[in-house]
DNA sequence: ACAATATGCAGGTAAATGCCTGCATGTCAA
DNA sequence: TTGACATGCAGGCATTTACCTGCATATTGT
């Protein structure tokens, strides 16, 4: 898994919105999300290939259309990686701090 | 929370970077944070004030010093809204990428 | 007080990002 | 076969990002 290559592509509100209406169906066509996105085509179509770099979106031909799929184990080892880590410590992360608003 | 910010903040590997060494030792100076990331000071303050927006940091003022400490919250935020959503669905979803590869 | 230390502020630059338009290619259906 | 449809490619532009340097301010210990 690339974390910086799934993060970057998270860390837009049109890519998070993509993966969103290819939550509520997947497989839809490039055309079909971009009914959706109030942007050129072109864009949505930048977009989605930074969601496909990142492996959160596979691509599907069939004939002159291009279906997307959504694939969620990155954002499932996102999770190991980076949110079970902190989650945890978490209480003892807060407790560093309350300690030093105590003074010590 | 503010999905953006906090994706965008965990978008860059510096950041990451400020993450995991404050999980290691909390409550750590600017000055101790630059010794480990090999750029400018000013460059290492501008990404712990893009962790602070994001309220994936907090810090306290002790004399001259500033001391940043983890919030985990946002994390356990994005996890909730970002991760859970598409974990419950993940076998649906890979389900209908199958369920395409076989020809409908 | 004053020198050393820790951090803040104000630009300035190169590269990356997000958006666009115009044209090309490939596929389907009549 | 040919017109309509779905997508791909190339280039252009404004904004944001990540980095820097130079100087200013605030705190500490002697």
């Amino acid at each position: 898994m690339d974390a910086d290559k799934v993060f970057k592509a998270l860390g837009d509100p049109t890519r998070r919105k993509l993966l969103d209406l290819l939550c509520e169906q997947n497989g839809q066509t490039l055309g079909q999300l971009c009914e959706n996105l109030d942007m050129a085509r072109q864009s949505a179509t930048q977009h989605l290939e930074i969601l496909e770099a990142a492996n959160l979106v596979t691509t599907l031909r069939r004939g002159r259309e291009k279906l997307h799929f959504i694939n969620p184990v990155p954002l499932h080892e996102v999770y190991e990686r980076w949110v079970r880590k902190f989650e945890r410590q978490r209480l003892n992360l807060l407790h560093d701090l309350k300690k030093q608003l105590e003074g010590e």
